[in-house]
DNA sequence: AAACAGTCCAACCGCCTCACA
DNA sequence: GTGTGAGGCGGTTGGACTGTT
């Protein structure tokens, strides 16, 4: 296995260090060290004298690999005395959530998925674990730094507010301002939808969880013995957990309305998939052959994997409505490249910011495409006939 | 070459939610 | 219904790295 690892500090033994106290492993540079001190508050999640913090070296890396290759890592808590690792729970999940696990990509992000994250992030905000379900194989943490140091300085430097995602100078005026406005009212709507569905999501991935564990409790090869009955049983696990939803959001104090002649359009839509679509079934095939082939690497069930298992079953691992990547492309090339960078002034109005070396003139509407008119018309162009995928 | 500033990102912290007793 | 512990999440930090003066 070939391993990289980010630290260029030298990396004592790993014996060497539980013999080590917490002064000579601070003093000697290996990261800060834990220690329990706490007269009244809240207790520290290392509750243990002398626990590790830090950077993480090769042999903790190769332990906590080889123990949750091995094991799982069962209860977070309990794995580091398991693994032999002078490290908290916390840190152990961390440092294989974030960058041991296996089907992590790292690297450069690429265009497709700077958009994705720039349209996630105007519908979802800072959620990045939500925004990095849409992305497979990034960790929220890896999308949330790639935003802060580049994403987020690239709007503002366009004049884009980064957190409303709207013209810093709110100089919006005539026939841009209303469709602003309808935009930011409907991208608003998506918001919520997308909240419902996360919620529906999670409610699908515990039940899913529950009869997993039922039905199958000692494989990782949860898929259904038989695809149909499963599709079914996880559709209307799904129908259940979106009327539930829709439940709550139409609670008083919810803003969400449910349009529809049928009162609320997606109980047609979980309906008329009850079929389990296509692609759902592609996924799920595919993702079970995967695991198929990983089988004598992976031996467990992590409560990470049943949860993106859930998430796979309802067919959310790509952007949750067709054209989100796509119909926006003109907008987000204006952030993506920098030389194709436009004055924001001719899409906002009154932008001062880039004027002196932007002044080339942008002709037609199509180049003039903004935040709000490439989301107006996603919103516009597929919501009403293509909802979310739920199922 | 040294000093300084800016950038990047792994890791930590504290809060929140959820499951369970 | 309540308390507690574990796990998850988002914000923040610290130090290594890189570029500039």
């Amino acid at each position: 296995m070939l391993m990289i690892y980010s630290s260029n500090l030298p990396s004592p033994p790993a014996l060497f260090i539980s013999q080590l106290d917490c002064t000579q492993l601070s003093v000697l540079g290996f990261g800060k060290v834990a220690y329990y001190s706490t007269p009244m508050g809240r207790s520290p999640c290392c509750d243990k004298i002398g626990l590790k913090k830090g950077p993480w070296t090769p042999e903790e890396d190769e332990k906590l690999l080889a123990h949750i290759e091995e094991h799982g890592h069962g209860s977070w808590r309990a794995l580091p005395s398991k693994a032999g690792l002078q490290r908290c729970g916390k840190s152990c999940r961390l440092r294989w959530t974030n960058y041991l696990r296996p089907d992590i990509k790292r690297g450069k992000f690429s265009l497709q998925e700077e958009q994705t994250i720039i349209q996630l992030h105007a519908l979802l905000g800072n959620r990045w674990s939500a925004i990095a379900t849409h992305l497979s194989r990034r960790t929220d943490n890896e999308i949330k730094n790639y935003w802060n140091t580049h994403l987020k300085k690239r709007l503002a430097k366009m004049g884009i507010d980064p957190v409303t995602h709207k013209p810093t100078n709110g100089a919006l005026i005539g026939t841009e301002d209303i469709k602003s406005a309808k935009a930011a009212a409907s991208l608003s709507h998506m918001a919520q939808w997308e909240s419902a569905r996360l919620e529906a999501e999670g409610r699908l991935a515990r039940e899913s969880k529950m009869r997993t564990a039922v039905s199958i409790p000692t494989s990782i090869h949860a898929q259904p013995t038989n695809p149909a009955d499963s599709t079914a049983s996880q559709c209307l696990g799904m129908l259940h957990a979106w009327q539930d939803a829709k439940r709550d959001l139409e609670s008083p104090t919810s803003t969400l309305t449910f349009i529809g002649s049928n009162n609320g359009m997606l109980p047609t839509q979980v309906t008329t998939s009850l079929g389990m679509p296509e692609s759902n079934s592609a996924v799920w095939k595919q993702r079970s052959d995967e695991l198929e082939g990983n089988e004598n690497e992976w031996k467990f069930i992590s409560k990470q994997q049943s949860k993106e298992r859930g998430r796979e079953i309802i067919g959310c691992e790509e952007p949750w409505f067709p054209g989100m990547i796509s119909v926006a492309a003109g907008f987000t090339d204006m952030l993506l490249d920098g030389s194709s960078v436009h004055d924001t002034s001719e899409c906002w109005g009154e932008s001062s910011i880039g004027q002196a070396e932007h002044s080339s003139q942008v002709s037609g509407d199509g180049e003039c495409n903004n935040y709000w008119s490439g989301i107006l018309g996603m919103v516009n162009s597929e919501l009403p006939s293509h909802p979310p995928p739920l199922l």
